[in-house]
DNA sequence: AGTTGTGAACCGATTCACAGCG
DNA sequence: CGCTGTGAATCGGTTCACAACT
């Protein structure tokens, strides 16, 4: 069963992900094969939900073996379309969005951050400081992501922006946002939204520490 | 029933703090009552999803009239431990630290921030560029959390560091740390942890972006 | 009349347990 | 024999729909 069948949760793609990650270890480590309830008691998960979450997508594992570390690490590469480079712009050039524009996980495994940019005029026309990602004016945004074909952007303005970088980002034509402003975003249906709200975050953190 | 009956969950609090927003922007807004059913429209919520969220914690409702504005905010805050400030520290002094440092969102409703700390000396001795919060040797750091009584940590170190900054925070005497490093950190109970990986959330966008 | 607070129904996701296969 | 892949059972969270109340 390729795909088409089901509709994939964003829990299972998070645990992909995660596996994703495991196998890069076990890699590393030299691993060759795994079994389900190995991966699980190593890195505390599921087995029975691992060979869930995989059997929505096909059938990767060998019954009395396990699955090839290689193997498997590739075709979930794959399922969450990384196995092609996927390029990214930022809006923002803030500590946070410089931080974001120098994150090794925003610039390997299948992502590579383009540009960075600001409105403010102080900031522009330098580059930042370890991968040297230029930093640009917003009114060039829309021209680099038609011409480099940048299919995700970062948000990393201040909440009253937030909207109107949304709306100039999809119009550009990115296909997935990821929102770090802390303010809810009126959506568009031809553009993932992804939230990653820092003071939702935090004040659930709060709720469960115990005095 | 004020609180021990059920077991609370992450999904209702995040909630809870989505309300406590929306309630800020009603009273900036001038408004001093409000039915569920109202709030779920203006903010795309489900008005019975938000009345059984708060009837976990008590009933703050008037039948045939809704919530006043002021006192449900007063009362979710209270619900999510802001009412008194929570303090907090951060580790790991890079663009990402920086950043987090000098966020309104964490500087405001309960919260704030009174140190970073790094290891790197030529990092620390300064202070960040907004907010002047101090960025201090992590030498330093058991000390003031226990001197400041601090009980929020936050991890912006290289993920290699982050499991022994677990181990320090958790050690000084912190309730609660949210980590930013992609790494899984091995818990201890005393501690509540979580987790904000960035990369999983850009490789689940990735997922659900249609080529 | 209008809205809350809530038991019941529903729905999706997780876990169990085993048949099927290597 | 061991492990995968999966239907069935279970669990938890969301939504419905209405009785209770102002």
């Amino acid at each position: 069963m390729s795909a088409k069948g089901t509709p994939i949760s964003e829990a299972t793609v998070n645990r992909l992900s995660v596996y994703l990650r495991c196998l890069q270890i076990l890699e590393r480590e030299g691993g060759t094969t795994i079994s389900s309830q190995e991966m699980a008691k190593r890195f505390h998960l599921n087995s029975a939900q691992i060979r869930k979450d995989l059997a929505y997508f096909g059938t990767f594992g060998t019954r009395g073996v396990g699955y090839s570390v290689d193997n498997l690490k590739a075709q979930i590469a794959r399922l969450l379309k990384l196995h092609e480079e996927k390029r990214v712009v930022i809006v923002g050039a803030g500590h946070l969005g410089q931080a974001l524009a120098d994150f090794q996980g925003f610039n390997s495994g299948g992502f590579k951050v383009v540009a960075l940019f600001d409105i403010d005029p102080a900031k522009t026309g330098k580059a930042t400081a370890k991968r040297e990602i230029p930093i640009l004016p917003v009114e060039e945004m829309d021209a680099l992501v038609r011409a480099r074909r940048v299919t995700l952007g970062i948000i990393a303005v201040h909440p009253q922006s937030a909207q109107e970088v949304y709306e100039q980002l999809a119009r550009a034509g990115v296909k997935g946002i990821l929102n770090f402003a802390p303010t809810q975003i009126e959506e568009r249906p031809s553009v993932r939204l992804k939230a990653v709200d820092l003071k939702i975050n935090m004040e659930t953190l709060s709720f469960f520490t115990t005095a």
